[in-house]
DNA sequence: GTAGGGTTAG
């Protein structure tokens, strides 16, 4: 009786409606209690299943001499993560078997001790002289692949086949997978080949398997042959094949598999579902990843970090700050990807405020020791303009990667900052952080910034080369612009001409630009055609062709240009800017009127030009025309959207306050000389992003030392 | 009484 009172109060103590599903009376039948445990730890109630322990040991009925019974608890306790009581259990058995041995081991392997099995392996053979057989075969192999212990795995592979499992089938994956782990792929297709019989597992890992070292071809062999035999490919399968779309970015065969998935049946689960947002949203096209975040219901916080990814590849940023509160009002609980991709997202809209209050939350819920959120902190304070806080972060984070210094490499290269951007590299090299190709077109970057012709060719022809970098594209781009900026136009030609690659158009635009800053009319025409050639409504290349004939002061030509643009009705994409003032964005479009302040703007717009008019401004309406349609009614002035932007920051900011402001488009000469002059006159420091730079205007001259 | 394959950031 009172047995029964203790039982019930140890019962009690756990859940207060559980107490129906143990019959004290019946506990002490072992089966009664091995059936118990089982049950609980396959619902995962590991506090009852430790419960039922505690009732055993006070009944003294926790029979150390019952071998299935003490298996039980030693599962019980790896299962719930409490390896050193499991391991208690285990050493206080006077009996176990093969099973005891195999539990054990999985226990470890799961809470992440991988190299620990293989010494309880040999342990297992040398001290209780018992054989293993499939269960603890499969689960050393799977230890020594995940804890890289190759050699070992092999020589397991040799009892493997000395004890005839090879065509199990949880041993032949667990060797497929270490073989996988060794990049030995020709040792699986050898396995793949010489034993017969592929369930869905040996098929996905393979799958997996040949992704993973890029065997491509293969994959989608192994893909077509599943689905040849009969095998339809579940959800696991499509996983992988959509990884494969997205990484490669082919949404034509993204969509079919899309579609085969749709016809053989297989229901969306979270897995699936992210990974098809993920190939949707890498492949450009943030309709399918909507339609199928729609498509299904229980979202985790995963499939929710997918959707706002795909969002963010889009540059869908304020639409994925606006997913994140409806995922806040389903009590999904954020994680450091999502945290990660959120403040790209304000990275991308230079939404400083924004990123602020992220950052505080970060620092409080401890996700800033994150190497993912530190460097997307870093990405938005250094898109947002705040090269200080970027520094005080750099400094202070405890773990980097190479992305970590790569985004400082190029960030201080994008505000003009080339000394700095090649000093972390050479901190970089002296961490023993290896660089990799995006870390050499920052450093190019940088070369150029400072006009080091030199030390750019000894990156790209020497150092990469002993890195074993093959220098690509965007590199040889950077070299262009290298000897661009420092006007060797005929060396930049002479480059593009003999080195092996296909140009695109950001690089013969590089030329262009080069060209336009340099004055150079025969080069810059010729460099003008072939891209018009490319691309007969590029924008971008009329303007700088038509640039250029104000620079030499050929007007007819600068007409001829407004009127061919007129005639195909090319329109410029509208120059828009943004500045945040006190966590709230305002928004500037050229020519404006609709602001509800117009007047006093325009007023304050004025007021700065004739204010830096005695230094020395004169309007240049050649370039100031561009952004105008050509209906402007006559003795209307107009004023580009970032001296509006700048006007409203300087009338609504305290006075030695920076101001920051985002540009849609590159910034144009008249501003540029503009600001330059309004930085001096206010004393103010004026922070500008346009698309492919940052100007920092200060005292009356910019970072980008006017070549940009 | 025990074992295998999957999703999100740059």
């Amino acid at each position: 009786m009172l047995l029964t009172s203790n039982v019930h109060r140890v019962l009690l103590h756990v859940s207060a409606f559980s107490l129906s599903q143990v019959n004290s009376q019946r506990l002490f039948s072992v089966e009664y209690a091995v059936k118990l445990l089982k049950k609980l730890v396959d619902d995962g109630n590991f506090k009852l299943g430790k419960a039922v322990h505690a009732l055993l040991v006070v009944s003294s009925h926790a029979s150390e001499d019952h071998i299935i019974q003490n298996n039980c608890l030693i599962n019980l306790y790896s299962r719930c993560g409490q390896l050193a009581v499991a391991r208690r259990v285990f050493d206080r058995s006077s009996q176990r078997n093969v099973v005891s041995w195999s539990i054990l081991m999985a226990g470890y392997l799961h809470n992440g001790y991988a190299w620990e099995v293989t010494k309880l392996f040999k342990d297992m053979i040398s001290v209780d002289k018992i054989f293993p057989n499939e269960y603890v075969l499969s689960t050393v192999l799977s230890s020594c692949s995940s804890g890289g212990l190759l050699h070992e795995g092999r020589q397991c592979h040799t009892l493997v086949l000395k004890a005839g499992l090879v065509f199990h089938q949880y041993v032949k994956n667990a060797l497929l997978s270490l073989y996988t782990v060794s990049s030995d792929m020709e040792g699986v297709l050898e396995i793949l080949k010489s034993v017969p019989g592929l369930d869905i597992i040996t098929y996905n890992s393979v799958l997996k398997g040949f992704l993973d070292h890029g065997y491509t071809s293969e994959a989608l062999d192994v893909f077509s042959r599943m689905l040849a035999h009969g095998s339809a490919g579940d959800s696991v399968s499509y996983v992988n094949i959509f990884g494969l779309c997205a990484r490669f970015k082919d949404l034509k065969l993204g969509k079919q598999v899309h579609c085969r998935m749709l016809k053989s049946g297989l229901q969306l689960d979270v897995f699936l579902s992210s990974a098809i947002m993920d190939m949707y949203g890498k492949c450009g096209e943030i309709s399918g990843a909507r339609y199928i975040f729609d498509s299904y219901a229980n979202h985790n916080v995963v499939s929710w970090t997918a959707i706002l990814a795909a969002n963010f590849q889009n540059e869908c940023f304020e639409e994925a700050l606006k997913l994140f509160l409806r995922m806040e009002l389903q009590d999904v609980i954020p994680n450091e990807y999502t945290f990660a991709v959120l403040l790209n997202s304000c990275a991308g809209l230079s939404a400083l405020g924004c990123g602020k209050t992220l950052h505080a939350r970060v620092e409080q819920t401890g996700h800033g020791a994150f190497v993912v959120v530190g460097n997307a902190l870093i990405n938005m304070y250094f898109r947002s303009g705040h090269i200080e806080a970027t520094r005080a972060l750099f400094s202070s984070m405890i773990c980097r990667d190479t992305v970590t210094w790569n985004m400082i490499i190029s960030g201080f290269s994008h505000h003009g900052l080339g000394e700095e951007a090649l000093d972390v590299f050479q901190h970089m090299l002296a961490a023993e952080e290896q660089p990799n190709y995006v870390t050499f077109v920052g450093v190019l970057l940088a070369c150029g910034h400072l006009g080091r012709i030199e030390e750019g060719f000894y990156y790209l022809q020497h150092l990469m080369r002993d890195i074993g970098l093959e220098p690509g594209l965007e590199h040889y781009t950077c070299v262009v612009g290298l000897l661009g900026k420092a006007g060797k136009l005929d060396e930049a030609e002479n480059f593009m001409r003999s080195t092996p690659v296909t140009w695109d158009v950001v690089a013969w635009r590089t030329l262009l630009n080069a060209c336009n800053v340099h004055c150079n009319y025969g080069l810059g025409k010729r460099v003008a055609d072939h891209l018009l050639q490319l691309n007969p409504n590029d924008v971008g290349t009329y303007i700088l062709l038509s640039n250029m004939h104000a620079k030499v002061k050929r007007w007819d030509g600068v007409a001829k240009i407004r009127k061919l643009l007129r005639e195909r009705n090319i329109k410029k994409e509208p120059g828009l800017s943004w500045t945040e003032i006190r966590n709230e964005t305002h928004v500037f479009v050229s020519d404006d009127t609709q602001h509800p302040e117009t007047a006093q703007i325009h007023e304050k717009v004025r007021k700065l030009l004739a204010d830096i008019k005695p230094l020395g401004y004169v309007p240049d309406t050649a370039s100031v025309l561009h952004d105008v349609e050509q209906e402007q009614q006559e003795g209307y002035l107009s004023y580009h959207s970032e001296k509006l932007a700048v006007a409203y920051a300087l009338m609504k900011t305290p006075s030695q306050a920076p101001i920051h402001v985002i540009k849609n488009l590159r910034i144009c000469d008249d501003c540029h000389s503009a600001l330059k002059l309004i930085s001096k006159v206010t004393m103010r420091m004026i922070v500008v992003r346009d698309v492919n730079r940052f100007h920092s205007f200060q005292d009356g001259s910019c970072s980008c030392a006017d070549y940009w």
